[in-house]
DNA sequence: ACCTGAACACCGTTCAAGT
DNA sequence: ACCTGAACACCGTTCAAGT
Protein backbone atom coordinates (compact mmCIF):
# COMPACT_ATOMS: atom_id res chain seq x y z
CA UNK A 1 0.00 0.00 0.00
CA UNK A 2 2.68 2.68 1.24
CA UNK A 3 4.83 3.65 -1.55
CA UNK A 4 8.60 1.68 -1.27
CA UNK A 5 11.29 3.99 0.68
CA UNK A 6 13.48 2.77 -1.76
CA UNK A 7 14.78 1.68 -5.46
CA UNK A 8 17.74 0.42 -7.31
CA UNK A 9 17.19 3.79 -8.68
CA UNK A 10 17.30 5.81 -5.76
CA UNK A 11 20.42 3.71 -4.09
CA UNK A 12 22.26 3.67 -6.72
CA UNK A 13 21.91 7.90 -7.13
CA UNK A 14 22.60 8.32 -3.53
CA UNK A 15 25.57 5.78 -3.69
CA UNK A 16 26.79 7.75 -6.33
CA UNK A 17 26.72 11.28 -4.41
CA UNK A 18 28.24 10.04 -1.49
CA UNK A 19 31.49 8.35 -3.58
CA UNK A 20 31.73 11.77 -5.50
CA UNK A 21 31.42 13.55 -2.11
CA UNK A 22 33.55 11.44 0.24
CA UNK A 23 34.87 8.62 -1.75
CA UNK A 24 34.27 5.22 -2.29
CA UNK A 25 35.29 4.25 0.67
CA UNK A 26 32.65 6.25 2.55
CA UNK A 27 29.96 4.05 0.22
CA UNK A 28 28.97 1.36 2.66
CA UNK A 29 25.64 -0.72 3.18
CA UNK A 30 25.21 1.36 6.32
CA UNK A 31 25.80 4.04 5.06
CA UNK A 32 23.48 4.62 2.36
CA UNK A 33 20.47 3.00 4.50
CA UNK A 34 21.45 5.83 7.06
CA UNK A 35 21.13 8.39 4.78
CA UNK A 36 17.60 7.33 3.91
CA UNK A 37 16.86 7.04 7.29
CA UNK A 38 16.24 2.61 7.24
CA UNK A 39 18.32 -0.05 8.19
CA UNK A 40 21.12 -1.86 6.56
CA UNK A 41 19.07 -4.82 6.07
CA UNK A 42 16.45 -2.82 3.36
CA UNK A 43 19.37 -2.69 0.79
CA UNK A 44 19.33 -6.59 0.73
CA UNK A 45 15.58 -6.40 -1.05
CA UNK A 46 17.06 -4.46 -3.76
CA UNK A 47 20.87 -5.45 -4.56
CA UNK A 48 21.86 -9.28 -3.49
CA UNK A 49 24.73 -8.04 -2.07
CA UNK A 50 27.29 -5.27 -2.27
CA UNK A 51 29.41 -6.46 -5.04
CA UNK A 52 26.30 -6.18 -7.22
CA UNK A 53 25.56 -2.47 -6.08
CA UNK A 54 29.05 -1.62 -6.65
CA UNK A 55 28.60 -3.16 -10.26
CA UNK A 56 25.53 -1.84 -10.82
CA UNK A 57 27.19 1.67 -10.49
CA UNK A 58 29.98 0.30 -12.42
CA UNK A 59 27.24 -0.30 -15.19
CA UNK A 60 25.96 3.27 -14.72
CA UNK A 61 28.88 4.90 -15.11
CA UNK A 62 29.35 3.05 -18.53
CA UNK A 63 26.14 3.76 -19.82
CA UNK A 64 26.44 7.47 -19.13
CA UNK A 65 29.42 7.16 -22.20
CA UNK A 66 27.42 8.49 -25.36
CA UNK A 67 28.74 6.13 -28.53
CA UNK A 68 28.72 7.63 -31.87
CA UNK A 69 28.77 4.27 -33.76
CA UNK A 70 31.24 6.59 -36.27
CA UNK A 71 33.69 7.79 -33.64
CA UNK A 72 37.47 6.84 -34.06
CA UNK A 73 39.54 5.47 -30.92
CA UNK A 74 40.43 8.63 -30.10
CA UNK A 75 37.15 9.86 -29.88
CA UNK A 76 36.21 6.94 -27.98
CA UNK A 77 38.89 7.47 -25.66
CA UNK A 78 37.95 10.89 -25.21
CA UNK A 79 34.35 10.47 -24.64
CA UNK A 80 35.10 7.40 -22.28
CA UNK A 81 37.78 9.76 -20.35
CA UNK A 82 35.12 12.38 -19.90
CA UNK A 83 32.74 10.27 -18.60
CA UNK A 84 35.24 9.09 -15.80
CA UNK A 85 36.17 12.45 -14.96
CA UNK A 86 32.68 13.28 -13.75
CA UNK A 87 32.93 10.73 -11.23
CA UNK A 88 36.58 9.82 -10.40
CA UNK A 89 35.71 7.49 -7.15
CA UNK A 90 33.92 5.32 -9.00
CA UNK A 91 36.25 5.22 -11.89
CA UNK A 92 37.48 1.82 -10.80
CA UNK A 93 34.48 0.04 -10.93
CA UNK A 94 34.19 0.76 -14.98
CA UNK A 95 36.88 -2.06 -15.51
CA UNK A 96 34.68 -4.70 -14.80
CA UNK A 97 31.18 -3.84 -16.04
CA UNK A 98 32.95 -3.31 -19.48
CA UNK A 99 31.31 -6.20 -21.60
CA UNK A 100 28.16 -5.93 -18.49
CA UNK A 101 26.76 -2.32 -19.87
CA UNK A 102 24.94 -1.26 -22.87
CA UNK A 103 27.39 1.34 -23.22
CA UNK A 104 30.73 -0.85 -22.37
CA UNK A 105 29.71 -2.84 -24.85
CA UNK A 106 29.08 0.09 -27.43
CA UNK A 107 32.68 1.23 -27.06
CA UNK A 108 34.38 -2.03 -27.25
CA UNK A 109 32.03 -3.25 -30.48
CA UNK A 110 33.63 0.29 -32.30
CA UNK A 111 36.71 -0.10 -30.64
CA UNK A 112 37.11 -3.77 -31.83
CA UNK A 113 35.70 -3.04 -35.33
CA UNK A 114 38.57 0.15 -35.67
CA UNK A 115 41.19 -1.89 -34.37
CA UNK A 116 40.09 -5.25 -36.69
CA UNK A 117 40.12 -2.79 -39.71
CA UNK A 118 43.72 -1.70 -38.80
CA UNK A 119 44.59 -5.12 -39.97
CA UNK A 120 44.72 -6.58 -35.80
CA UNK A 121 44.45 -9.95 -35.16
CA UNK A 122 41.24 -10.77 -32.87
CA UNK A 123 43.57 -11.65 -30.00
CA UNK A 124 45.91 -8.31 -30.32
CA UNK A 125 42.18 -6.42 -31.13
CA UNK A 126 40.95 -7.48 -27.82
CA UNK A 127 43.94 -6.57 -25.85
CA UNK A 128 44.69 -2.79 -27.13
CA UNK A 129 40.79 -2.61 -26.26
CA UNK A 130 41.21 -3.35 -23.04
CA UNK A 131 44.08 -1.73 -22.69
CA UNK A 132 42.35 1.93 -23.74
CA UNK A 133 39.90 1.45 -21.76
CA UNK A 134 42.44 0.51 -18.16
CA UNK A 135 43.99 3.38 -19.17
CA UNK A 136 41.23 5.65 -19.02
CA UNK A 137 40.49 4.36 -15.87
CA UNK A 138 44.58 4.82 -14.58
CA UNK A 139 44.76 8.17 -15.80
CA UNK A 140 41.70 9.72 -13.76
CA UNK A 141 42.32 7.80 -10.19
CA UNK A 142 45.60 8.03 -10.78
CA UNK A 143 45.87 12.11 -11.85
CA UNK A 144 48.69 12.97 -9.40
CA UNK A 145 47.44 15.61 -7.04
CA UNK A 146 43.57 15.10 -7.56
CA UNK A 147 42.60 12.62 -5.08
CA UNK A 148 38.88 12.44 -3.83
CA UNK A 149 37.26 12.92 -1.01
CA UNK A 150 39.32 15.48 0.88
CA UNK A 151 39.60 18.82 0.99
CA UNK A 152 41.16 21.39 -1.39
CA UNK A 153 43.56 22.50 1.65
CA UNK A 154 44.32 18.99 2.81
CA UNK A 155 45.25 18.30 -0.93
CA UNK A 156 46.95 21.02 -1.12
CA UNK A 157 48.86 20.44 1.84
CA UNK A 158 49.43 16.72 0.79
CA UNK A 159 50.79 17.56 -2.38
CA UNK A 160 53.43 19.80 -1.12
CA UNK A 161 54.46 17.33 1.24
CA UNK A 162 55.07 14.96 -1.14
CA UNK A 163 56.51 17.34 -3.68
CA UNK A 164 58.99 18.25 -0.55
CA UNK A 165 59.99 14.95 -0.20
CA UNK A 166 61.07 14.45 -3.58
CA UNK A 167 63.03 17.78 -3.34
CA UNK A 168 65.14 16.09 -0.77
CA UNK A 169 66.11 13.30 -2.38
CA UNK A 170 69.65 12.86 -3.64
CA UNK A 171 70.22 15.06 -6.36
CA UNK A 172 73.25 12.68 -7.31
CA UNK A 173 71.13 9.96 -7.60
CA UNK A 174 68.01 11.26 -8.76
CA UNK A 175 68.95 14.40 -10.95
CA UNK A 176 65.75 14.08 -13.37
CA UNK A 177 63.53 12.85 -11.00
CA UNK A 178 64.36 15.75 -8.35
CA UNK A 179 64.16 18.09 -11.58
CA UNK A 180 60.48 16.85 -12.31
CA UNK A 181 59.34 17.08 -8.68
CA UNK A 182 56.21 19.32 -9.37
CA UNK A 183 55.72 17.37 -11.92
CA UNK A 184 55.43 14.13 -10.61
CA UNK A 185 53.28 15.00 -7.80
CA UNK A 186 50.77 17.75 -9.21
CA UNK A 187 49.27 18.40 -12.92
CA UNK A 188 49.53 22.03 -13.93
CA UNK A 189 47.54 21.38 -16.73
CA UNK A 190 44.74 18.97 -16.66
CA UNK A 191 44.16 19.04 -20.44
CA UNK A 192 47.63 18.20 -21.21
CA UNK A 193 48.05 15.79 -18.63
CA UNK A 194 44.86 13.92 -20.56
CA UNK A 195 46.35 14.82 -24.33
CA UNK A 196 50.01 13.43 -23.90
CA UNK A 197 48.40 9.76 -22.24
CA UNK A 198 45.74 9.66 -25.47
CA UNK A 199 48.14 10.97 -28.29
CA UNK A 200 50.44 8.53 -26.98
CA UNK A 201 48.02 5.50 -27.37
CA UNK A 202 46.95 6.93 -30.69
CA UNK A 203 50.18 7.32 -31.66
CA UNK A 204 50.95 3.54 -30.60
CA UNK A 205 47.77 2.38 -32.23
CA UNK A 206 48.85 4.04 -36.12
CA UNK A 207 52.14 2.70 -35.98
CA UNK A 208 51.94 -0.79 -35.25
CA UNK A 209 48.74 -0.51 -37.49
CA UNK A 210 51.01 0.39 -40.38
CA UNK A 211 53.53 -2.58 -39.84
CA UNK A 212 50.80 -4.80 -39.86
CA UNK A 213 49.60 -3.68 -43.17
CA UNK A 214 53.12 -3.58 -45.09
CA UNK A 215 53.77 -6.82 -47.20
CA UNK A 216 56.57 -8.31 -46.24
CA UNK A 217 55.78 -7.83 -42.49
CA UNK A 218 53.59 -10.67 -41.12
CA UNK B 1 64.95 -10.75 27.48
CA UNK B 2 63.02 -13.14 25.01
CA UNK B 3 63.31 -12.36 21.70
CA UNK B 4 60.90 -10.57 20.02
CA UNK B 5 58.47 -12.81 18.41
CA UNK B 6 57.98 -9.98 15.06
CA UNK B 7 59.88 -7.89 12.99
CA UNK B 8 58.26 -6.14 10.15
CA UNK B 9 60.26 -8.10 8.17
CA UNK B 10 58.48 -11.27 9.18
CA UNK B 11 55.01 -9.60 8.74
CA UNK B 12 55.58 -8.40 5.57
CA UNK B 13 56.90 -11.61 4.70
CA UNK B 14 53.83 -13.41 6.29
CA UNK B 15 51.45 -10.91 4.53
CA UNK B 16 52.74 -11.47 1.05
CA UNK B 17 52.39 -15.05 1.20
CA UNK B 18 48.74 -14.16 2.21
CA UNK B 19 47.96 -11.95 -0.58
CA UNK B 20 49.40 -14.73 -3.09
CA UNK B 21 47.41 -17.56 -1.72
CA UNK B 22 44.54 -15.76 -0.97
CA UNK B 23 44.97 -12.50 -2.83
CA UNK B 24 44.76 -8.78 -1.44
CA UNK B 25 41.36 -9.02 0.40
CA UNK B 26 42.76 -11.82 3.02
CA UNK B 27 45.11 -9.79 4.23
CA UNK B 28 43.90 -8.49 7.44
CA UNK B 29 45.65 -7.32 10.38
CA UNK B 30 43.80 -9.81 12.88
CA UNK B 31 44.79 -12.73 10.10
CA UNK B 32 48.36 -12.01 10.19
CA UNK B 33 48.47 -11.54 14.29
CA UNK B 34 46.35 -14.88 13.75
CA UNK B 35 49.29 -16.70 12.09
CA UNK B 36 52.15 -15.60 14.41
CA UNK B 37 50.11 -16.78 17.42
CA UNK B 38 49.56 -13.14 18.86
CA UNK B 39 47.02 -10.94 19.43
CA UNK B 40 46.04 -8.12 16.76
CA UNK B 41 47.62 -5.28 18.67
CA UNK B 42 51.06 -6.85 18.36
CA UNK B 43 51.04 -5.51 14.86
CA UNK B 44 51.02 -2.05 16.12
CA UNK B 45 54.25 -2.21 17.30
CA UNK B 46 56.03 -2.27 14.40
CA UNK B 47 53.70 -0.47 11.76
CA UNK B 48 51.60 2.49 12.35
CA UNK B 49 48.15 0.89 11.22
CA UNK B 50 47.31 -1.04 7.84
CA UNK B 51 48.02 1.86 5.70
CA UNK B 52 51.82 1.66 6.44
CA UNK B 53 51.59 -2.17 6.31
CA UNK B 54 50.71 -2.19 2.78
CA UNK B 55 52.61 0.81 1.47
CA UNK B 56 55.90 -0.98 2.92
CA UNK B 57 55.00 -4.29 1.13
CA UNK B 58 54.22 -2.00 -2.54
CA UNK B 59 58.03 -0.51 -1.14
CA UNK B 60 58.72 -4.27 -1.30
CA UNK B 61 57.98 -5.17 -4.83
CA UNK B 62 59.48 -2.10 -6.35
CA UNK B 63 62.70 -3.05 -4.74
CA UNK B 64 62.55 -6.56 -5.92
CA UNK B 65 63.22 -5.04 -9.66
CA UNK B 66 66.66 -4.87 -10.55
CA UNK B 67 67.21 -1.79 -12.81
CA UNK B 68 69.94 -1.20 -15.14
CA UNK B 69 71.41 1.86 -15.21
CA UNK B 70 71.31 1.69 -19.31
CA UNK B 71 68.15 -0.14 -19.93
CA UNK B 72 65.66 0.47 -22.67
CA UNK B 73 62.18 1.94 -22.08
CA UNK B 74 61.25 -1.61 -23.56
CA UNK B 75 63.59 -3.69 -20.78
CA UNK B 76 62.69 -1.70 -17.63
CA UNK B 77 58.64 -1.95 -18.68
CA UNK B 78 59.71 -5.74 -19.09
CA UNK B 79 61.73 -5.86 -15.84
CA UNK B 80 58.33 -4.31 -14.14
CA UNK B 81 56.51 -6.10 -15.27
CA UNK B 82 57.97 -9.42 -14.05
CA UNK B 83 58.01 -8.31 -10.67
CA UNK B 84 54.59 -7.79 -10.83
CA UNK B 85 53.74 -10.98 -11.93
CA UNK B 86 55.66 -12.59 -9.37
CA UNK B 87 53.13 -10.86 -6.93
CA UNK B 88 49.69 -10.31 -8.65
CA UNK B 89 47.58 -10.32 -5.47
CA UNK B 90 49.52 -6.72 -4.19
CA UNK B 91 50.50 -5.18 -8.28
CA UNK B 92 47.96 -2.34 -7.47
CA UNK B 93 50.26 -1.26 -3.90
CA UNK B 94 53.04 -0.18 -6.16
CA UNK B 95 51.22 2.98 -7.97
CA UNK B 96 51.32 4.72 -4.93
CA UNK B 97 55.35 3.75 -3.82
CA UNK B 98 56.98 4.39 -7.19
CA UNK B 99 58.56 8.08 -5.97
CA UNK B 100 59.23 6.15 -2.13
CA UNK B 101 61.22 3.51 -2.94
CA UNK B 102 64.88 2.84 -4.14
CA UNK B 103 63.15 0.19 -6.77
CA UNK B 104 60.66 2.74 -8.56
CA UNK B 105 62.93 5.91 -8.32
CA UNK B 106 65.53 3.72 -10.14
CA UNK B 107 63.31 2.76 -12.46
CA UNK B 108 61.35 6.59 -12.71
CA UNK B 109 64.97 8.14 -12.94
CA UNK B 110 66.02 6.25 -15.48
CA UNK B 111 62.65 6.51 -18.10
CA UNK B 112 62.69 10.09 -17.35
CA UNK B 113 66.12 10.04 -18.05
CA UNK B 114 65.35 8.32 -21.76
CA UNK B 115 62.39 10.41 -22.60
CA UNK B 116 64.33 13.62 -21.71
CA UNK B 117 66.36 12.48 -24.08
CA UNK B 118 63.43 11.58 -27.01
CA UNK B 119 62.71 15.55 -26.39
CA UNK B 120 59.69 15.16 -24.45
CA UNK B 121 59.27 17.83 -21.77
CA UNK B 122 59.41 17.67 -18.05
CA UNK B 123 55.43 17.26 -18.09
CA UNK B 124 55.05 14.83 -20.81
CA UNK B 125 57.98 12.66 -19.90
CA UNK B 126 56.32 12.57 -15.96
CA UNK B 127 53.55 11.73 -17.58
CA UNK B 128 54.74 9.15 -19.69
CA UNK B 129 57.08 7.64 -17.01
CA UNK B 130 53.71 7.16 -14.70
CA UNK B 131 51.56 5.61 -18.03
CA UNK B 132 54.29 3.20 -18.21
CA UNK B 133 54.10 1.98 -14.36
CA UNK B 134 50.30 2.52 -14.38
CA UNK B 135 50.37 0.07 -17.69
CA UNK B 136 52.11 -2.29 -16.09
CA UNK B 137 50.44 -2.79 -13.09
CA UNK B 138 47.03 -2.89 -14.81
CA UNK B 139 48.26 -5.69 -17.52
CA UNK B 140 49.05 -7.73 -14.17
CA UNK B 141 46.06 -6.74 -12.46
CA UNK B 142 43.77 -6.96 -15.08
CA UNK B 143 44.74 -10.28 -17.05
CA UNK B 144 41.89 -11.62 -17.93
CA UNK B 145 41.05 -14.60 -16.56
CA UNK B 146 43.59 -14.43 -14.25
CA UNK B 147 42.04 -13.38 -10.97
CA UNK B 148 43.85 -13.82 -7.55
CA UNK B 149 42.63 -16.44 -4.79
CA UNK B 150 40.74 -18.51 -6.01
CA UNK B 151 41.37 -22.22 -7.52
CA UNK B 152 42.24 -23.31 -11.08
CA UNK B 153 38.49 -24.52 -11.02
CA UNK B 154 36.53 -21.66 -10.09
CA UNK B 155 38.48 -19.39 -11.87
CA UNK B 156 38.04 -21.88 -15.14
CA UNK B 157 34.29 -22.10 -14.38
CA UNK B 158 33.95 -18.56 -14.23
CA UNK B 159 35.41 -17.75 -17.51
CA UNK B 160 33.73 -20.44 -19.01
CA UNK B 161 30.94 -18.42 -17.52
CA UNK B 162 32.12 -15.30 -19.01
CA UNK B 163 32.62 -16.03 -22.49
CA UNK B 164 29.16 -17.78 -22.35
CA UNK B 165 27.28 -14.53 -21.35
CA UNK B 166 29.22 -12.90 -24.34
CA UNK B 167 28.22 -15.31 -26.33
CA UNK B 168 24.73 -14.44 -25.75
CA UNK B 169 25.11 -10.78 -27.00
CA UNK B 170 23.04 -9.52 -29.99
CA UNK B 171 24.85 -10.82 -32.99
CA UNK B 172 23.58 -8.08 -34.99
CA UNK B 173 24.24 -5.68 -32.35
CA UNK B 174 27.94 -7.10 -31.36
CA UNK B 175 29.19 -8.98 -33.56
CA UNK B 176 32.99 -7.95 -33.36
CA UNK B 177 32.67 -9.05 -29.39
CA UNK B 178 30.42 -12.15 -29.86
CA UNK B 179 33.36 -13.03 -32.04
CA UNK B 180 36.13 -12.13 -29.67
CA UNK B 181 34.33 -13.52 -27.16
CA UNK B 182 37.28 -15.78 -25.85
CA UNK B 183 39.79 -13.35 -26.39
CA UNK B 184 38.02 -11.07 -24.18
CA UNK B 185 37.64 -13.24 -20.94
CA UNK B 186 40.72 -15.19 -21.41
CA UNK B 187 44.47 -15.02 -22.70
CA UNK B 188 45.68 -17.86 -24.04
CA UNK B 189 49.22 -16.80 -25.13
CA UNK B 190 50.06 -15.08 -21.75
CA UNK B 191 53.44 -14.03 -23.50
CA UNK B 192 51.98 -12.41 -26.52
CA UNK B 193 49.27 -10.86 -24.22
CA UNK B 194 52.04 -8.26 -22.41
CA UNK B 195 53.79 -8.05 -25.94
CA UNK B 196 51.36 -6.78 -27.26
CA UNK B 197 50.72 -3.62 -24.92
CA UNK B 198 54.62 -3.19 -24.23
CA UNK B 199 55.04 -3.00 -28.41
CA UNK B 200 51.73 -0.61 -28.15
CA UNK B 201 53.20 1.84 -25.62
CA UNK B 202 57.00 1.86 -27.20
CA UNK B 203 55.70 2.03 -30.84
CA UNK B 204 53.67 5.44 -29.42
CA UNK B 205 56.63 6.58 -27.26
CA UNK B 206 59.09 6.29 -30.13
CA UNK B 207 56.59 7.54 -32.84
CA UNK B 208 56.08 10.54 -30.50
CA UNK B 209 59.42 11.42 -30.02
CA UNK B 210 59.88 11.04 -34.12
CA UNK B 211 57.53 13.89 -34.46
CA UNK B 212 58.93 15.83 -31.63
CA UNK B 213 62.32 15.95 -33.06
CA UNK B 214 60.70 17.29 -36.30
CA UNK B 215 61.64 20.67 -36.90
CA UNK B 216 58.87 22.73 -38.22
CA UNK B 217 56.63 20.73 -35.51
CA UNK B 218 56.86 22.33 -32.54
C1' DA C 1 61.26 -2.86 23.92
C1' DC C 2 57.58 -5.63 22.81
C1' DC C 3 53.19 -7.55 23.54
C1' DT C 4 48.34 -8.31 25.83
C1' DG C 5 43.40 -7.20 27.67
C1' DA C 6 39.58 -4.86 27.23
C1' DA C 7 36.91 -1.98 24.69
C1' DC C 8 35.12 0.95 20.76
C1' DA C 9 33.20 2.01 16.48
C1' DC C 10 32.73 0.27 12.59
C1' DC C 11 31.80 -3.44 8.53
C1' DG C 12 28.69 -7.05 5.42
C1' DT C 13 25.31 -10.51 5.85
C1' DT C 14 21.53 -14.04 7.28
C1' DC C 15 17.14 -15.24 8.62
C1' DA C 16 12.97 -15.08 10.73
C1' DA C 17 9.45 -11.98 11.46
C1' DG C 18 6.47 -8.08 10.71
C1' DT C 19 3.11 -5.22 7.65
C1' DA D 1 6.28 -6.63 -1.92
C1' DC D 2 9.12 -4.28 1.10
C1' DC D 3 11.22 -3.53 5.37
C1' DT D 4 12.70 -4.43 10.51
C1' DG D 5 14.89 -6.92 14.77
C1' DA D 6 18.14 -9.54 16.42
C1' DA D 7 22.21 -11.72 15.81
C1' DC D 8 26.73 -13.30 13.74
C1' DA D 9 31.30 -13.07 12.26
C1' DC D 10 34.16 -10.14 10.91
C1' DC D 11 37.10 -5.42 10.50
C1' DG D 12 40.87 -1.50 12.19
C1' DT D 13 42.26 0.96 16.11
C1' DT D 14 43.19 3.11 20.95
C1' DC D 15 44.96 3.01 25.34
C1' DA D 16 46.25 1.44 29.57
C1' DA D 17 48.59 -2.25 31.46
C1' DG D 18 51.79 -6.06 31.77
C1' DT D 19 56.72 -8.13 31.41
Amino acid sequence: MNKPLLSRESVLEKALAIADAEGLAAVTIRRIAGEFGVTPMAMYWHFANKEELLAALGQRLWNSVEVDPEASLRELLTILVEALRAHPAIAGLADTQMLSSEGGLAVTERALELLAGSGFSVAEASAIARNAMQLAATMVIGEPGADVGISAAEREALVAMKCQRIGELSQQKYPRIVAAASALTEVDDVEEYYRVSIDLFVAGVETMARSRSLPGFS
